[in-house]
DNA sequence: TCTGGGGTCCTAGGACCC
DNA sequence: TCTGGGGTCCTAGGACCC
């Protein structure tokens, strides 16, 4: 039966999602096993909103993106824990999980940080479970991480899996839609338990129209017209419909595309209406994204800095801007990125606004090695420069990854307590995993 | 007093060139 | 003096993802 099932399957694809249930709850959980049966809840940064609830805050009724200050008693009354967001400790868990899942197939695409797809090709049947089982398991014993996986034989149908999986406790974790490939009468049921809004690639906006158009489940959708869907969801509503009638579209992407933009930006804890503090902060971010660019090996065209009013207060007056600039040589040393965002600041910040947010963007990405030429590079002395500016950022670089961001920084950025605009961060877990000193919280 | 951050892709329309 | 079409590149806006 089990040979019948897998000769079935051959030379067609097989795609797994492996998603880690509720994250980074899991993440905090993994260092406080006492939370095993608490609610626990992650928050955004700057404690705005909920970003990630534990089953036991999803049956509090806690909305995903909810905000923190509207459900803070419901969440203290209910004994919930609350973390600040930690991604030094998300990041590093992740990697773990990646790491074990990779051991189990040639073929996988690390499409997010709690999330992989992997090519299963030539399994089917109680091997495929019994494979999907197998790696459950030991990523749940080896990083402590629980997961669930969805198979089908497309990507958007193992997406779908993956959410009958969830939603269903007799699945134990696994849900391979490929059993019920040839049988449209299970097929049908499946995707008519899936609302469309559950659907990958079908957000708020589509949902709306499509339920104008009496479109509400998963089946509805694969059964419309493509024209339609060409004329109102573009290629990419049609490459879904298309998946989810078994015709893949979406192939594995085992090499991460090449970036094409860095953007650093936060909000403030607190209104800013000081124009050097907005400069702090847009020093503060084109720092970090400075270091992002030299850490992937890229040099920027273009740089960004946009602006913002708190748009929730209705009582403020509102404004929003967006410049951006070319250099005339692509660049990764802060120190001139720098100065530009600084200059383009100026140019869209306007007094007497409570400012909520600013952030700045770097574009025009490119290799820094293996590049073609530039005139200007030729110019006498420059080669000289640049060597210099390349060794005081690896410095500076290296000092900060041994002893901690912020060891080395620019006046431009503020100096430390003066920091005002900061973000909150009341309910910071420690970086058990990346820092030393931290782990010693624990002991 | 309080509502995240960082990305990608597609399309339409305008500028420009031949 | 008047008139054409097609290709390419760029940008802004809208949609989506986690």
């Amino acid at each position: 039966m089990a040979l019948i099932a897998s000769l079935k399957n051959a030379g067609s694809p097989v795609f797994a999602l492996v998603d880690c249930n509720n994250f980074y709850c899991s993440c905090e959980r993994v260092f406080r096993p006492d939370l095993a049966r608490r609610p626990v809840v992650v928050l955004s940064n700057n404690d705005g909103c909920v970003i990630a609830r534990s089953a036991e805050a999803k049956a509090l009724g806690i909305a995903m993106g909810a905000p923190y200050f509207k459900f803070r008693s419901r969440l203290e009354r209910s004994g919930t824990a609350v973390f600040s967001s930690n991604y030094a400790l998300y990041g590093d868990m992740s990697s773990r999980v990646m790491s074990v899942l990779s051991s189990y197939t040639p073929d996988m695409e690390i499409y997010s940080i709690d999330e992989a797809f992997l090519r299963l090709d030539g399994l089917a049947g109680r091997r495929l479970d019994a494979h999907a089982q197998a790696m459950r398991r030991q990523v749940r014993q080896w990083t402590g991480i629980p997961v669930s996986v969805g198979i089908g034989i497309t990507k958007t149908l193992a997406k779908v899996a993956s959410r009958v999986c969830k939603a269903t406790p007799a699945c134990d974790g696994v849900f391979d839609m490929t059993r019920y490939r040839d049988s449209a009468p299970a097929m049908d049921r499946i995707l008519d338990s899936v609302p469309v809004e559950d659907v990958w690639g079908v957000g708020r906006r589509h949902a709306a129209r499509l339920a104008a158009r009496g479109v509400f489940s998963a089946r509805q959708l694969r059964d419309l017209p493509d024209d339609w869907v060409r004329r109102h969801m573009t290629v990419t509503g049609l490459h879904t419909v298309l998946e989810l009638r078994g015709i893949p579209c979406l192939e594995l992407e085992a090499a991460p595309a090449p970036r094409r933009t860095i953007v650093s930006s936060r909000s403030f804890g607190h209104p800013v209406e000081e124009r050097s503090d907005a400069h702090e902060a847009v020093a503060d971010y084109m720092t970090r994204a400075a270091a992002k660019l030299r850490r992937e090996s890229l040099l920027a065209q273009s740089v960004g800095v946009f602006v913002r009013t708190n748009a929730f207060r209705q009582e403020d007056s509102q404004y929003a801007n967006f410049v951006t600039d070319t250099l005339e040589r692509p660049t990764d040393y802060t120190p001139h990125l720098l100065r530009r965002a600084a200059a383009l600041l100026d140019r869209i910040y306007r007094e007497g606004f409570r400012y909520k947010k600013v952030g700045v963007m770097l574009s025009g990405l490119e290799p820094k090695f293996g590049r073609q030429g530039n005139l200007l590079d030729c110019l006498p002395g420059e080669a000289e420069k640049d060597k210099a500016r390349d060794a005081l950022m690896q410095v500076s670089d290296a000092l900060n990854a041994r002893y901690g961001r912020g060891t080395v920084r620019y006046a431009a950025g503020g100096a430390g307590e003066e920091r005002r605009w900061h973000m909150r961060q009341a309910f910071r877990s420690p970086r058990y995993t990346t820092t030393w000193e931290e782990l010693a919280v624990v002991g």
